[in-house]
RNA sequence: GGAGGGGUUCCAGAGCGGUCAAAUGGGGCGGGCUGUAAACCCGUUGACUUCGGUCUUCGAAAGUUCGAAUCUUUCCCCCUCCA
């Protein structure tokens, strides 16, 4: 068996951080990245406006790849989002506009070169769009250079196909095409680029593998496939989706403070895995930080993962305005604050319309029942009128700190 | 093509003429305990409200009725079995 010191650097931390589920021949690759600094692609999918925490793994896959000489390429799937992939999907989603993609592959690839190094030549990230290739491309011909090498036989035992026939769910022409383009995205990349490695999630092996196998009998040679598992956290939910909706990986959908909030949060469980993961402290220091204060170790996750996004700046400020809104302090100056002007206190708002105005809640008799629980706070103090009026003599030096339950607190700037 | 079963509030799933904004469980939210954790306990979970109520929900539309999630008709969509 495959000796686990001879491994490749990469490879081995590819492993010792968690990233790894499966490799299509791993002795081979490892030999490969021993010999030579190769390029590798993982795909993006632009169905959202942005990315969130669900593809942060993949992200950073491709900055270890970069960490180890090796350059990534990103691939925007401007082209396959066209189509939509169903791996994982009951049912066929809906078809974005042309503009939609457009937009989400700018903004998307913003993101992306937040995390990536472009400093060094030889690993500065590569970034395509497969429209590029894919629109162009002529029916016939393809059938005839690329189609042939897929058998039906072999399309209906990939799991996305089967799942979906199964369930006698209607799977269309065009989302039954997906796994080929995405195949033909890979052979397009070696051959422009001589990519010779696909990362993905471990609903992509299958994609995968028809890439490698594609280019394999369309050109003899040999590309790899490596895939990282899905990540479950400690309460068994998914990784990413909160119950107030998903962590963007943006400034503008979730701000840097609640991006900072969402990995103090983890679960105790989590920490370590997350700081292998998703940080760029060394394994063996992670590994002797063990038994540190858990609290800690999250506001250290916290700071890591929130500078990598947002900077150093994002993640201190971020740190210490928890600590003052956590700690009971009259106000927490750094927190993320609404304004409102003297017109609304004339105007007698009340805590309701407060709370509203700061975006915490959106319902009223949602707010009402808080208030009966004792939910409701400014400056600290428990509001239990609902019907209290804001006047300007809670705000002290013009700020107001309101609190929604214990996690939730903004800074009301009167203007 | 034939025979049945079903679409209910975030999810699962009861209800089968008024007492139904709809049981129960899960999830969420809030409170308590703590450590901004887990577990546990309690409360809450359509919207608006002058807290008296008011309005909108049970696949869609129309109808019966004083009154419908519950009955009738048509339509749409799912599932199971047989061919």
């Amino acid at each position: 068996m495959w000796n686990y010191r001879h491994m490749n650097k990469f490879l081995k931390e590819f492993k010792d951080r968690g990233y790894f589920y499966q490799c299509t021949s791993e002795n081979e690759l490892s030999k490969l990245l021993n010999k030579e600094k190769i390029k590798g692609y993982i795909g993006f999918d632009c169905t959202a406006e942005s990315l969130h925490v669900g593809s942060l793994l993949q992200i950073m896959c491709l900055r270890l790849l970069q960490k180890h000489g090796n350059r990534p390429i990103v691939l925007l799937g401007g082209g396959t989002t066209r189509i939509g992939d169903p791996s994982g999907k009951d049912k066929t989603r809906k078809i974005l506009s042309e503009s939609e993609i457009k937009k989400n592959t700018k903004n998307i690839e913003r993101i992306l070169k937040k995390y990536l190094y472009s400093d060094n030549p030889k690993t500065k990230p590569i970034f395509v769009n497969n429209y590029s290739w894919l629109k162009e491309l002529n029916y016939i011909s393809f059938l005839r250079e690329i189609g042939k090498h897929f058998t039906i036989n072999k399309m209906l035992t990939f799991e996305s196909v089967k799942t979906r026939l199964d369930r006698e769910q209607s799977l269309s022409y065009m989302e039954f095409n997906y796994m080929i383009l995405q195949a033909y995205d890979f052979l397009e990349l070696n051959k422009k680029e001589s990519c010779s490695l696909q990362i993905g999630g471990s609903d992509q092996w299958g994609n995968i593998i028809n890439g490698t196998e594609l280019i394999k009998r369309y050109s003899g040679k040999q590309a790899y496939g490596l895939t990282t598992p899905l990540i479950t956290l400690a309460s068994g939910a998914k990784m990413g989706k909160t119950e107030s909706g998903a962590v963007w990986l943006d400034e503008k959908l979730l701000s840097s403070y609640n991006y900072w909030q969402f990995w103090r949060n983890v679960d105790d469980r989590d920490v370590i895995k997350f700081l292998k993961m998703f940080t760029d402290l060394d394994i063996r220091e992670i590994e002797r930080m063990k038994n540190d204060n858990i609290n800690e170790l999250k506001t250290k996750l916290a700071n890591e993962a929130t500078s990598m996004l947002h900077g150093k700046k994002a993640a201190k400020n971020s740190e210490q305005a928890a600590k003052e809104a956590f700690s009971g302090n009259l106000l927490g100056s750094k927190l993320p604050s609404i304004k409102i002007n003297f017109r609304d206190i004339e105007k007698k708002i009340t805590i309701v319309d407060l709370v509203i105005l700061s975006n915490l809640e959106k319902s009223k008799s949602e707010i009402r029942r808080l208030i009966y629980g004792n939910a409701i706070r400014l400056n600290d103090k428990i509001i239990s009128d609902d019907k209290l009026v804001i006047s300007d003599e809670l705000f002290s030096n013009n700020y107001l700190k309101l609190s929604v339950g214990k996690k939730r607190h903004i800074k009301v700037v009167l203007d």
